[in-house]
RNA sequence: AGGGGCGUAGCCAAGCGGUAAGGCAACGGGUUUUGAUCCCGUGAUGCGCAGGUUCGAAUCCUGCCGCCCCUGCCA
């Protein structure tokens, strides 16, 4: 994963630089540590691409790291999908595949030597008073009554934390700093807790648990983390890492680094509310094609390069912004443009019957794969005297600058014939059934000799062997800009953010395309296989629409 | 008694004392058998505001203003 494009300069690139070329390190070693207790999403795929191209610019290398430190909120059912998520994305973590929870032995061990040091203590103090002794944002905080305990009387209440004799909350260990401090992080934080909660990897062999400003930053350290990638909100716990690992006896001497996170216009972007709209079942699940999940936009057919693409020209500061929605739909229109192939597919078909196309005759037409790739070929369509055109490329009453089908109007058939309509048939309702056209035998994929021009080209597909499909197609879950900014996403959710379509009439070769695969609808859009498709049963989700200014221009 | 961050175009963002890159969006125009693609063109006399230092300031100094994060035994 080398090849990517050629990434902006920014702060985090600068720092490593320099300490490369100052000799503050000799090689680079990031990790990407999610915790097994939700999907990755377009989030998290910042983090992901931030921490596995460093690592590869500069030669180094990026770790997976699960940190698992919480088994009451973390399921394996989590580490799986992550792993896959990251391997689709494009990255390769090598033999470097880590879990905080490797380390608890060494972490316990560790708290020892900080008891040992006198710099930590086992307190007594309910969860509600230890709160209440912490002060507010204003007020300094009161030191714990505990906190003067004898080294010999912590070390012995920290074993039988261990060993289980005391209930959930009924200690912490907590590490002795300043219960004055302005960063709160410093005023005495929990580094143990007990939790009776079987671990999903180390079962019931643990009765305490490392909090995370206990089990990260020594986790980095045992990894020989050089830079350690997070985001702002840790920055207040920058101090408290660097205390922890100036105390303890760790192997490496780690760095920490905030970034800003991710926001994206139209789009939710955290657990909690990703979790919501999973919970309260107003999306199918995390792979809902509407989701920001890496599984949800891989289904509907987001490539991992688009992605890549638009996450390395975002940049990386500690500016918190929003990044429209646009910005992102550019990369993947990007990205499909050069490599997704063509074909012809019509969505809310109208019958088409040439008059004078001899009826049974037929014949096949050559139609390119992909303009924008030599390489893709052509492939063969069949055209004959009943086909099927878009309603919507057809109106009775046209506006001006409709360059369609119409009353006596006449268009090109992509790669095949111009066709003039003559009549419209019509059911007792007035609804358009069918059309009356006639075709020029002498424009064959070329201009009639008389010169005449059409403004133009419409698909089609031929009545003899068209096949039929489903198509769904997306709009942005939110048509809110900053959804969930007051009250429930889930009550927030575009009810035209999803449109099943029936009945569709696609070109053959459609029913041959697997799942992975991008194709371009020509004049709709990009789409691809929904997992859902079935031989007998075709299903296509429409990963995004070609850019439109007709539509736009007809609002005006 | 508070602590930590951030302010450059509608959005993202370069810039690191020498006279405001780039991308997205938007808007014009051209090409086109996808109203797509592609190509060309248009935007900050000004960088949150006010002072100061300097021949010269988005960059340095001072003071304001605005926004975000922090009082889980979550991460």
């Amino acid at each position: 994963m080398n090849q990517e494009d050629p990434l902006p300069t920014n702060f985090i690139m600068e720092q490593v630089r320099s300490d490369l070329d100052k000799g503050k390190t000799a090689t680079v070693v990031t990790r990407f540590p999610p915790e097994p207790n939700g999907y990755l999403h377009l989030g998290h795929a910042k983090a992901i691409c931030l921490n596995f191209s460093l690592a590869s610019q500069f030669n180094g290398r990026c770790h997976l790291r699960l940190d698992d430190t919480n088994p009451s909120k973390e399921d394996k059912q989590y580490i799986d999908a992550i792993k896959r998520d990251v391997k689709w994305l494009g990255y390769d973590w090598g033999d470097h595949l880590y879990y905080a929870s490797d380390n608890f032995d060494q972490l316990y061990q560790m708290a020892l030597s900080l008891i040992e040091a006198g710099y930590a203590y086992v307190d007594d103090l309910s969860a509600e008073e230890i709160r209440e002794y912490r002060g507010s944002l204003t007020a300094p905080g009161r030191e714990s009554p505990s906190r003067n305990r004898t080294r010999e009387e912590n070390i012995l209440l920290f074993e039988r934390m261990k060993n289980g004799k005391f209930a959930d909350g009924e200690k912490v260990l907590r590490a002795k700093i300043d219960m004055s401090s302005g960063n709160i992080n410093l005023r005495d934080p929990v580094l143990f807790r007990i939790l009776r909660t079987p671990h999903p990897r180390t079962g019931t062999l643990w009765k305490i648990y490392p909090t995370y400003d206990f089990a990260h930053g020594q986790s980095d350290a045992i990894e020989h983390v050089t830079h350690s990638l997070c985001t702002l909100e840790f920055e207040d716990h920058r101090p408290l890492y660097d205390w922890l690992l100036e105390k303890l006896p760790v192997p490496s001497r780690p760095r920490q680094f905030e970034f800003a996170r991710l926001n994206m216009s139209h789009t939710v972007l955290s657990k909690r509310n990703l979790m919501r709209l999973v919970d309260t079942g107003r999306v199918t699940g995390w792979d809902d094609p509407r989701m920001p999940t890496l599984s949800g936009l891989r289904r509907r057919g987001v490539p991992p390069e688009a992605i890549r693409n638009f996450i390395s020209k975002l940049s990386v500061s500690k500016r918190e912004g929003v990044v429209e929605l646009a910005a992102f739909e550019f990369e993947i229109r990007e990205y499909l443009n050069q490599h997704a192939e063509r074909r012809l597919a019509v969505l809310k078909p109208l019958k088409v019957t040439i008059e004078n196309y001899p009826p049974g005759k037929s014949e096949q037409v050559t139609a390119s794969n992909n303009p924008k790739d030599e390489n893709a070929g052509t492939r063969l369509l069949t055209f004959s005297r009943e086909i099927y055109i878009e309603r919507d490329d057809f109106m009775e009453d046209p506006p001006k600058k409709f360059f369609r089908l119409g009353p006596g109007r006449e268009v090109r058939l992509r790669f095949s014939y111009y066709l003039k309509c003559k009549e419209i048939v019509k059911d007792q309702l007035g609804n358009v059934t069918e059309l009356r056209c006639s075709y020029d035998p002498e424009t064959k994929g070329a201009p009639p000799p008389d010169g005449r021009k059409v403004k133009g080209v419409i698909h089609w597909v031929s009545a003899l062997d068209a096949v039929e499909a489903e198509v769904r197609l997306y709009n942005p879950l939110f048509s809110d800009e900053a959804p969930g900014k007051e009250g429930n996403v889930e009550d927030q959710i575009d009810i035209e953010s999803l449109k099943v379509i029936n009945g569709c009439k696609i070109e053959p070769s459609l029913a041959n395309v697997t799942v992975g695969n991008a194709i371009q609808f020509e004049r709709n859009g990009y789409f691809c296989v929904d997992n859902d498709s079935r031989p007998e049963r075709l299903v296509f989700n429409r990963t995004i629409a070609l850019r439109d200014s007709w539509t736009k221009a007809k609002a005006d």
